[in-house]
DNA sequence: TTGTATGCGTTATCAG
DNA sequence: CTGATAACGCATACAA
């Protein structure tokens, strides 16, 4: 059922029946009622293909995240979506596995789709060519999660590095001298690597929070307790053994996310130790398994609900329009103080 | 840049330009090397929107869930995007919280985009007229994790009766008389309401599994023994209260989802009932939470990625022609024991 | 207020 | 092998 039935059926032009169905130009009371009252009957349904189409506006917006089998990721898709469908806004979702050649393809395909804007988390902050020309061809962007100095668009992550010092003072407060930070982020060493740029922003202002915040409490050769490659089961296990095993004693750890935070919480219950008194334990993101566990896991909150929704937002100012300097749009991520953190042991 | 442009750039016709960038018909070398330089050069992108318009065909299916927020369907999700993106297919998530009018707008809108299937978790097995209409219209439906008697097309489930009876009969193998199953399905009194027909047919199947063990094993009034509403943690708190309250007394639960699993184990331990010593429990799906908790708990495991692979798997094959008979196909749903089942208290 | 004609970027048909 | 040309379903400038 096209505009053309419904016109033929409504003894109306085509034009007539195409601007009662789509709900813009003027037609008398008449004709309104007879095309309604055809497109009833014969079930009519728009085609916004087509319309798009048409107009060159396609009402749907695409999204790249890591992986939408993360909590982190599905409640921001959940802000998006929702935040999306209210604004009339379609979404559909990719995911890039967190891997360049991925995030690259998806784009392509999202902007073959004519989509009206995207959203990314970019895998790599170095990386944002196909980022750049989705922007430079018109289509906006906004980073989530993640930013990159290399790329003019709108962002809204979490406030990652003053967050990661703030928690590291609160760890340092409780007499803790010794904390690594734990992450998943690869590198060929097991250590930070100086002369590897991080690619993912998030990840980066982290480990910079952790460090200058180790800095500042004089603590030795802060790179050497950040740990990477935590990336499985058995690696994580390798890490805690490392942890364990050093002197002076490493007391406080920190988490990067909720998966590695997990794998932490698993290890070195296996090991038998206990928290908080042999070891204080912080992980990033409100995760269930963080309210289950004896103690409860003290965390940093990332409310991604409102990252989605915030993004959205900022690529529908775009897409009206606004052509104001780039926001990058840093939301608060508390810290959630639960049973994990106690005193250092002497 | 589109084709025509091409054309010109590559002094072909528009037609011959089409061709080789579109991957048909036929042409010369000497016309493909032209095109495609033209096309590279001039950074040529193809508008799948067009070529929707000219085939007929979209490249995108539609996926309709509860909410993408929970782990249950972000896995299942998983499993569609990479299963579809294998096959050059996109997909647009949306949700439908659960709501029967959100899930019919969603239908609706997918449908008006033209998806070429449909992947729905329908949240009323008895109204399903939008699903069914979009099969009248040539659009292939399945069904993912519940399917409905008056809807003949495939579905994806798990094992749900059969599971429920399975976990009961471990149970009362261990000692335990009275086990109480505790599902989110609202209801009137609180209690399953033999008038009110079950909506959610995995849940229906859960609990006719439930109830046909109990009468298999003598049972009394086990319908008694199911208790619904558990939404939140107040309304967990009330039948964790209800549940130690009784005569005799109730040794063993069953949690429909993982997020009424982990509700009622925070409920339980903050009342001090030690697992499994007085209380065994059982949750459906596999969640992160259920491997940190002391005693790790024993799960129903519901490979939702699998059940989003095949999904997607059997949409596929209806879209590539196969009129067979609509499948339900039951996937297995294996109990997997941790620590949470013990024998019965005396 | 209504209708005619044209365009959006493809695919696809059918002569040449 | 190639090139006009007509769809696809809708929006829209312009004319009536």
């Amino acid at each position: 059922m096209t505009v053309a039935d419904i016109a033929t059926a409504a003894n109306v032009s085509k034009a007539t029946a195409a601007r009662v169905l789509g709900g813009y130009g003027l037609a008398s009371e008449a004709a309104r009622k007879a095309v309604l009252e055809a497109a009833d009957r014969l079930g009519y349904q728009p085609n916004d293909l087509a319309r798009s189409m048409s107009t060159g506006r396609s009402g749907l917006i695409g999204v790249v995240v890591g992986d939408i089998e993360n909590a982190f990721f599905s409640l921001a898709v959940r802000g998006i979506s929702d935040t999306a469908r209210a604004a009339g806004l379609n979404v559909i979702i990719c995911n890039s596995s967190e891997k360049l050649a991925e995030e690259r393809e998806m784009v392509s395909v999202l902007l073959r789709q004519r989509v009206a804007g995207l959203i990314v988390a970019p895998t790599d902050a170095a990386r944002i060519e196909h980022l750049q020309a989705a922007l430079d061809s018109g289509v906006p962007v906004v980073t989530l999660d993640r930013s990159s100095p290399a790329l003019a668009t709108d962002s809204v992550c979490g406030d990652d590095r003053a967050t990661a010092s703030a928690v590291l003072q609160r760890l340092q407060a409780a007499g803790h001298r010794r904390v690594a930070y734990v992450t998943a982020m690869t590198s060929r060493s097991g250590r930070l690597d100086p002369a590897a740029p991080i690619g993912i922003s998030a990840v980066r202002a982290r480990i910079e929070g952790f460090l200058s915040a180790s800095a500042a409490a004089d603590v030795a050769e802060p790179q050497k307790l950040v740990f990477t490659n935590a990336t499985d089961d058995a690696s994580i296990a390798g890490i805690v053994d490392k942890i364990l095993s050093q002197a002076p004693r490493i007391t406080g750890l920190l988490a990067s996310d909720s998966l590695v935070g997990a794998r932490l919480f698993r290890a070195l219950t296996a090991r038998g130790v206990t928290l908080p008194r042999d070891m204080s334990l912080v992980s990033w993101f409100d995760a269930d398994w963080t309210r289950v566990t004896s103690p409860p896991i003290s965390v940093v909150e990332q409310p991604t609900y409102l990252f989605g929704q915030r993004a959205v937002e900022r690529l529908i100012a775009r897409l009206k329009g606004d052509t104001s300097a780039p926001q990058q749009l840093l939301i608060p991520t508390p810290l959630i103080e639960r049973g994990s953190i106690g005193p250092a042991p002497a």
